[in-house]
RNA sequence: GCGCCGGUAGCUCAGUUGGUUAGAGCACACGCCUGAUAAGCGUGAGGUCGGCGGUUCGAGUCCGCCCCGGCGCACCA
């Protein structure tokens, strides 16, 4: 190399080379810097500033889900508050007015049970509901501090001075401003029906509180013993045709099946499906002849696993010929019916299903059908009720004896502890014809992770399926399942399936069961007048408490000694019931009610926020969007539908979008038991708040979204990637001043038109899957901008014009508008996603005297904005172009592997073209061909037969195309490295020997 | 059991109404550059598009069946 033996010339001009410069870190260094931005963003008042800013604007709320205030934030948080923020910045940035006001949901059994373990288990008998309930407001206050802080860590923007919380006054008295317009519209009932029932939480529970858990249960056969039947009973006819009638109707019985045992004591049918048909059916056991009815379809099953022997089918019937058969219970000895019910099926069990009403739903319907009695033995400790208690509940006869020990062995026992007395006993007596264990899913307390029963209880209901007479409300006069479905059908769902998830569930929902057996949350506004049993909860009641909890707080239901009943009461009311006993109603509401209450206790409470609704043509709804885990379709969105709907007639929101849960690396689902989800404020120490948030944008939340340091590490390539692409250009912008510099559209150069045009390109896709929520699809195009279009293809080419072109000269300066507007759209684009680097990028970036103070004040950009224009034209004379490159850079590479060539520059092109593409190239122009190659030279063979010419190669891809690259004889500028064959040619020769023409004159007498 | 979604390169994902040789990033290999330098550029390898069958001139794309994964509903007695 001639040009390396003359380090002297090299070092003299360097100095006239304008390489880039800037401050703008190449190492993010996100733990430092971003506590430091978000301290700039406090002393600004950015919040403050960006809401000033889009005053008057139109209204677009996103109306924060509240997260529970229990335990540290944790990487599902950092998904939600992160995301939810992205969609905030970015609405803002369109334009819209944006207030984000977090809240926290505060009330509730979690709360409770951490502090009653904390208090030893149990309340203490000495410490009243008001005390324990401070704790809980303690406890609960503790965590909003500590959350409050690790979600500002991530970067979020919000009114965290001024939160909403479920516990404040304010809230509690809108909750019961939603319970009053429900009762006062008829939805609310009181009523006894069987609720699912946690033991272990001491309360009812409502279908979202359930989590499908596998246990092992027994699985019992017993014979229940037949007892007289009916006059036109067919059964009896067909029993008194066979020869062993006499011996039949002695040692005849139904067989039932069932998984839970402690259910017996409270049975009262069973139930048979007309349709099936049964047997009657002899066999022996021991030495004894013993008769059952069951299925014949599940005969030989059940004959099989119960080993009987010699058995023997004396007749076949229709199940509808078993009507009118009684049978005597095996150990309660009452006289019971057999009845018949269409969900019976031949799937398990033996056909003649067990029916206890006061523990199943379908049971309960039966026996409300059926007109049977409604025995639920069993206490909210999921224990059985002993001594007299025990009898009354089980609805016995007084002379009952007891005599063969059945309710000694039960009173007091805990159902699953039953399950295995019972078992034993029936086993004894001769009753059990068969028993084993079988697996299978059962609802689980999502609290206590117990076992979940049913248990009949006088509960609150709000009723789904309820006709609200109200003609402006609902004038088709339809039910509120029916307006749900409705509603649901004009929201616009995220992903799509949202839509059909929440129908389905709404479809198939039975009433809400709103009350709670608790201390912790707001009190069901209800009394009982002791003498008469008379429930008292009315308009009157409800308005006068609603209005003492706006002034004092749900405490006062609790605060006996400054509140008593007549003082809750409303005068006229107390006046009233003057000499009664009038007591305050224990139960308090579910915390789902609260929170689907926050579209008014909120949405319509907030002043800020009660102006803001979302309305859109003839749609109109409490807020713009929720954002949430696609758990809440059954939790939170559903609830905000049923309550927003049934008092407004509105939906809470417009957009529902929703993510799915976070997993870790092995997929499995995060949760705090598991260990498996590490602290959020720790990640974003350790990661950083924009990494996190960037990874959270770019993979697709709609499925399970694996979260890990090292996934998220790995994501650190992309990030750098762009902050690096953003370095190369804001570092040519060092002497770059908008105001004076920046060159006309009309007179850039068609590379930097080109680039602007494919910048437009990717502002319509980008803000497309924004719209959209599709953020990872948005980032896809972002990055592949970065690494292609601006990398590869853009800086990599322009870098002669910027470095080497004088200063001020119109290349140069073109280049540096297309960078700078470049950098200036990467800013924005990036600000809703990494909040803290865009911000950053901002502050490097040359600015217009009037732009503001940070880059989330920044409008969206725009492709009908007139600065990144789209030209079809161009993109495709540019496409071709690109593409001859392509065929050259493989060659070269062959060529340098081979060591015949090295950079660039140090060869020449020769093109065959043929007729189709020669015109093109010629078109795009020859130089400019060179300087997109980064070669010295390329021409056009002006040749016919390409293929014949010597040393020419046929294009790989391109039809049409040959090639011939070789080493260029030129010597090479010691400033710009081409070798344009006029080095040392020129005017300036004398001065500037080892420098070609454009660098001779750029440099001038400068050296 | 019923339903929904997904299965494309080692990983994360694109693939428009069916239409050239299925793409991109990361990772990997090999080079180049040393004027984006704890950077940048180029080239390359890597895919029976879950499997089988069908419709079609033509299927990653449409239809049917099956396998795998995720989720929801129901699992009731």
């Amino acid at each position: 190399m001639t040009d390396a033996s003359k380090p002297d010339a090299k070092s003299r001009y360097k100095q006239t080379v304008l390489l880039p410069q800037t401050e703008f870190p190449m190492k993010a260094d996100l733990a430092q810097r971003e506590p430091q931005r978000r301290k700039k963003w406090d002393e600004i008042k950015l919040y403050d500033a960006i809401r000033a800013a889009r005053k008057g604007a139109k209204a677009w709320v996103l109306h924060d889900g509240p997260p529970y205030a229990n335990g540290d934030a944790h990487t599902g948080h950092g998904l939600n508050k992160g995301l939810k923020d992205l969609v905030v910045k970015f609405r803002t940035m369109q334009g819209y007015d944006c207030p984000y006001v977090p809240g926290w949901d505060c009330h509730g059994l979690p709360i409770e049970h951490k502090v009653l373990e904390d208090l030893g288990g149990t309340k203490p008998p000495t410490m009243t509901a008001l005390e324990l309930r401070k704790r809980c407001l303690e406890y609960s206050t503790g965590f909003i501090a500590k959350q409050r802080e690790q979600f500002k860590a991530v970067g979020v923007l919000g009114r965290w001075d001024n939160p909403y919380l479920t516990t404040s006054p304010t809230y509690e008295a809108n909750v019961l401003g939603v319970f009053s317009e429900l009762h006062k519209r008829g939805y609310i009932t009181r009523a006894k029906r069987p609720v699912h029932w946690s033991w272990g939480a001491q309360s009812a529970l409502a279908e979202a509180e359930l989590e499908y858990e596998d246990r092992t249960d027994p699985s019992v056969y017993v014979r229940f013993p037949l007892s007289s039947c009916g006059k036109d009973c067919k059964f009896r006819e067909v029993v008194e045709q066979l020869p062993e009638s006499d011996e039949i109707w002695k040692n005849g019985a139904l067989l039932i099946w069932t998984t839970t045992p402690w259910t017996l004591p409270a049975n009262v049918a069973v139930a048979a499906a007309e349709k099936a048909e049964y047997v009657l059916v002899s066999y022996a056991r021991g030495d004894k002849r013993e008769y059952i009815v069951l299925a014949g379809d599940l005969m030989k099953r059940v004959a099989d696993k119960a080993k009987l022997q010699d058995v023997k089918v004396l007749a076949t019937f229709a199940g509808a010929d078993l009507k009118g058969v009684g049978y005597s219970h095996p150990f309660l000895e009452t006289a019971c019916p057999l009845v018949f019910a269409d969900y019976v099926t031949l799937e398990d069990g033996t056909g003649l299903v067990h029916t206890a009403p006061g523990h199943g739903k379908e049971d309960f319907a039966t026996g409300k059908k059926e007109k049977l009695p409604v025995v639920c033995p069993v206490n909210e400790e999921g224990k059985f009720f002993t001594g007299e208690t025990l009898k009354k509940e089980l609805q016995l006869p007084p002379h009952f004896e007891d005599s063969r020990g059945w309710l000694k062995m039960l009173e007091g026992q805990h159902v699953l502890k039953a399950n295995k007395l019972i078992i034993e006993k029936l086993k004894a007596e001769g009753w059990l014809l068969h028993s084993e264990d079988i697996r299978h899913s059962y609802p689980h307390c999502w609290r206590t992770h117990t076992p979940v029963i049913f248990r009949v209880t006088e509960q609150w209901f709000v009723q789904i399926d309820h006709v609200d007479n109200d003609k402006t409300l609902n004038p088709a006069g339809k039910s509120l399942r029916a307006r749900l479905l409705e509603t649901v059908g004009q929201c616009r769902w995220f992903p799509g399936w949202g839509a059909n998830r929440i129908s389905s569930m709404i479809e198939n929902r039975p009433d809400w069961c709103i009350s709670r057996q608790r201390y912790w949350g707001i009190p069901i506004p209800a009394y009982r007048v002791k003498e008469t049993g008379e429930v008292l909860c009315n308009e009157s009641t409800n308005a006068r408490v609603t209005e003492l909890v706006l002034k004092h707080g749900s405490d006062i239901w609790y605060d006996d000694v400054n509140w008593p009943v007549e003082k809750l009461l409303p005068p006229d009311i107390a006046a009233k019931y003057q000499g009664k006993t009038v007591t305050k109603m224990a139960d308090i509401f579910d915390v789902w009610f609260e929170a689907g209450s926050s579209f008014k206790a909120v949405m319509g409470a907030d002043p800020e926020l009660a102006t803001r609704r979302y309305s859109e043509g003839d749609f109109k709804s409490h807020s713009a969007m929720y954002l949430e885990g696609d758990d809440q379709h059954r939790g939170w969105f559903q609830v905000s539908l049923i309550l927003s709907v049934a008092t407004t007639g509105k939906s809470p929101f417009r957009d529902c979008l929703t993510t799915a849960f976070v997993v870790d690396e092995k997929g499995e689902k995060g949760s705090k038991s598991k260990g498996n989800m590490w602290p959020l404020d720790q990640g974003c120490r350790d990661l950083g708040a924009d990494l996190i948030r960037y990874y959270f944008a770019t993979i697709d939340t709609s499925s399970p979204v694996p979260v890990t340091y090292k996934l998220i590490q790995n994501a650190g390539e992309g990030y750098r990637k762009i902050r690096n692409t953003f370095r190369a250009l804001v570092g040519n912008l060092f002497d770059f001043d908008p105001a004076h510099h920046r060159v006309l559209p009309q007179n850039l150069l068609p590379l930097d038109r080109w680039v602007l045009s494919r910048a437009g390109a990717l502002v319509a896709d980008f803000t497309a899957a924004m719209e959209r929520y599709e953020f990872h699809v948005a980032m896809r195009e972002l990055t592949q901008f970065c690494n292609v279009t601006l990398s590869a293809q853009y800086i990599d080419v322009i870098k002669d014009r910027l470095y080497c072109e004088a200063a001020t000269s119109n290349s140069r300066r073109s280049a540096q508008t297309a960078c700078w507007l470049l950098a200036d759209l990467m800013t924005r684009l990036l600000a809703p996603v990494c909040v803290h680097t865009a911000d950053e990028m901002y502050d490097f970036k040359p600015k217009a005297p009037d732009s503001p103070a940070s880059v989330h004040l920044r409008p969206w950009p725009k492709v009908s904005d007139g600065v990144f224009v789209r030209d079809e034209a161009l993109d495709q004379s540019f496409a071709l172009a690109f593409a001859a490159k392509a065929e050259i850079d493989r060659v070269l590479d062959r060529l340098r592997k081979e060591g015949k060539a090295g950079k660039g520059y140090d060869t020449i092109v020769t093109l065959g073209a043929n007729a189709e593409i020669a015109p093109r190239l010629h078109e795009f122009g020859l130089p400019r061909l060179t300087e997109l190659c980064n070669v010295s030279g390329v021409a056009l063979e002006a040749a016919g037969d390409h293929s014949a010419l010597q040393g020419y190669e046929p294009a790989d891809t391109l039809k049409g195309l040959w090639l011939k690259v070789v080493p260029s004889a030129e010597t090479a500028c010691v400033r710009c490295y081409r070798r344009t064959g006029d080095v040392g040619k020129h005017k300036h020769a004398a001065r500037h020997a080892e420098l070609c023409l454009r660098c001779a004159e750029v440099v001038g007498d400068r050296a």
